[in-house]
Formats: structure tokens, sequence, C-alpha cells
DNA sequence: AAACATTGCAACCGCCTTTAC
DNA sequence: CGTAAAGGCGGTTGCAATGTT
């Protein structure tokens, strides 16, 4: 195939480059366009290989370029391409218009990743982390915020450690759900397992609303209504992430100009396998994306019927669904937890998973 | 204040795809 | 149709800036 040219430039000059570079490169391309990258070095008078010139100009020079730090929507709808089409950095940058494909890469790397990482999801297969360290950190996670609620219940009018220990437990639950069924260890001593027999791979607890259905800021608009019609920050469960993401990834992303990938949602939702549909319909409801395969089905299956999604009632959202799957029992629940989580400790060592 | 660690990002490298001949 | 050149992309590196001990 086709040679590295810089590679055969040996007295190209390499590394940063200079503001005097830079003034010679934007001048030769504002008067007479990019034209040929190979032949533009020479006749712009710079001693660095065409690939350097382009890559310069794409990513720093270029007019259009936006600069400064991602908003929140550009985090949200980073999030969900990247779910949708993995590390494609160019498809991505495509739909932020003003943003460069290096500069997601860079930012996906730097921060991103280390938000979702820092909330329990992997960020590679946008699902819920299923290393037993993780596990083992949210398990103190949830210890810490129970003895906070019974240390003072008052400390918090606003309920956020509820929410945090609401979330803790999702998490947990979600985790060791996935940890038995990557082992097929099914320990039929354990009365939460017995009562909610899911056999299925873990693809499977995903019904559709796959997208990060979490109750954190990051993940929200600021757009997003609040119900209760005051100025307080909405963290009631009425609505998701996924509401809210699906439409904005479809209008302000896939729908706007990016035809291709518009039609690639599109087929891929056309092609969705209805037995696999019938397969999960009665199982646990999911709580965040899955891997870029089975994600991209999904969600694709999710923003082609995000009109529908966002007409339903808010109640039946698939958070709601865990919350009251976790919650109806609520006496009971406590038990349920420690011996879950009795189990989990006691067999966290290697040998035994 | 100095040494060391971490972070952020521009730039490079190598591979793949597209284009021209 | 085959081949080479050029463009484009994603992974990785190197280094300056910043934070921590």
């Amino acid at each position: 195939m086709g040679r590295s040219p810089c590679r055969n430039e040996s007295n190209v000059k390499k590394g940063p480059w200079t503001a005097e570079e830079d003034e010679k490169l934007t001048d030769y391309i504002s008067r007479h366009g990019r034209g040929t990258w190979r032949t533009l070095p020479k006749h712009a008078g710079l001693n660095r290989c065409g690939k350097s010139c382009r890559l310069r100009w794409e990513n720093y020079l270029r007019p259009d370029i936006k600069r400064g730090k991602f908003t929140e929507e550009e985090d949200q709808l980073i999030i969900n391409l990247h779910s949708v089409l993995g590390n494609k950095w160019a498809k991505i940058a495509t739909n932020l218009p003003g943003r460069t494909d290096n500069e997601i890469k860079n930012y996906w790397n730097t921060n991103l990743r280390k938000k979702l990482l820092h909330m329990g999801i992997d960020p590679e297969t946008h699902r819920p982390r299923t290393d037993l360290n993780h596990l083992m950190n949210l398990s103190q996670l949830l210890g810490m915020s129970n003895l906070g609620t019974s240390i003072n219940p008052l400390a918090n009018p606003i309920g956020l450690q509820a929410d945090v220990t609401q979330l803790t437990k999702l998490q947990v639950l979600q985790n060791m759900l996935q940890l038995l069924n990557n082992t097929s260890l099914i320990n039929m001593a354990n009365p939460y397992l017995l009562r909610n027999q899911i056999l299925n791979p873990p693809d499977t607890f995903l019904n559709g609303t796959n997208t990060l259905q979490v109750r954190d800021p990051m993940f929200r608009g600021p757009e997003y209504p609040n119900p209760h019609g005051n100025n307080e920050p909405d963290l009631s469960l009425s609505q998701t992430h996924s509401d809210y993401s699906q439409q904005n990834i479809f209008k302000s992303g896939l729908e706007r100009e990016n035809e291709t990938d518009y039609q690639e949602v599109l087929s891929y939702a056309e092609n969705i396998n209805t037995s696999q549909q019938n397969q999960v319909e009665n199982l646990l409801p999911a709580l965040v994306a899955s891997c870029p395969k089975t994600s991209t089905f999904n969600q694709m299956e999710s923003n082609y019927n995000a009109a529908q999604v966002s007409s339903q009632s808010p109640v039946s959202t698939t958070f709601e669904a865990w919350e009251k799957f976790l919650i109806d029992d609520d006496e009971t629940s406590g038990s349920y937890w420690k011996e879950i989580l009795d189990l989990t400790s006691t067999s966290a060592s290697p040998v035994s998973w």
C-alpha cells in the first residue's frame, strides 16, 4: 500500500510548530487553498512533511475550530455517540461542529473516560464494570452511605444520600448479576437469585433502554424539566437520562446532517431480531449501555423508537422499573442486600470465581 | 524549595482506504 | 485491473504545565 511520506524525508523538521511556521502555513492556505498536502510545504516555504502540515492545519490552525471547554451537551453527545460508534473519532467529530477528532479523542481519554470509570461504567463497553475491585469499592460505598444515614438521618434534607445509596445498590446488583452470568455461577442457595432466575447472557439484560440511566448532573441537559416547578435540581426518578439522551442524540447528532450514520441507525433498527426481543421482554431492566456491538444494536433500536419512548408515560421508565424491583418489599430488602454482600465478599477470592 | 508524580494535549507513527494513472 | 501516491484515521508518545509530597 501507500508509503508514509514523512518517513522518507529525513531532513524535515519535527516537533512543535513555531509561530512563524504557523503564519506561513495559514498565509499559504488562505491564499491558495489546501491543494496537495505533499507539495504544499515546498510551496509554502516550510521544512515540514505534508502530513505534518495537514495535521497542524486540521487540528489547530483551521479558522472554524472551536476553542475552550467542552459543554455538558457536548460531553453527553460524545458519550452517546461513543456508545454507538466506538472509537470512531472522526465520525464523532462530524457531529460536533468546530471540534476536531484529535481533540475529542484526547478529551475522551483524559476526562470522559475517567468520569465513566468513577461511575462504575466501563468506558469501552458502556456497561457496568464487573471487575471485583470495583465491586468491592461499591460495597464499601454502600456501607458508608448506610452508616451515614443511620448516624444522622436529618443531615441531608433533599435526599442526596438516598440517591447515592439507591444508585450504589443498583450498581452492585447489576455488577453481581453480570458476574454471575459471566461465570455461569448460579448459587441455588441464594434466595435472591432463586427469586430472579436470570440464566441468559448479560446482553439480554438490555431491553432497549440502554443509555446511561443514572441520576448524575453530568448526564442531564440544562433543558431537563423539573416537574416540581422550583429551582432545585430534579432528582426524581420520573425521567431517565435515556429519555433525554435518545432525543438529544437524534436531534443534535445523527439526524442533523450525517445521513450515513442516520441510515446506519435505521438499517440496524430494521434488522431487529424479534425473537431476541421477545426473549428479553420479561427480564430485568437495563441500567447502562452495553458494549459497542450490542450497544449499537440496542441504542439504534432505542433511537429508532425515541419518539415512542418520549410519548410514553414517564412512569414506565427503566430506572423506575429497577427502583420498583428493589424497593417493593423494602422491609426485607435490607436482609437481601446483606445476604448478597456477604455472598459477594465470601466469594470474592479468585478461587471461588 | 525541590523532587517527583500526574495530567493534558500537540504531534508523530503506522496502517488502511481512496484516488489517480 | 494492478500499483503507487496521497489522504485519513486511530493509537501512542513526548513534553510542558500543574499538582503533590
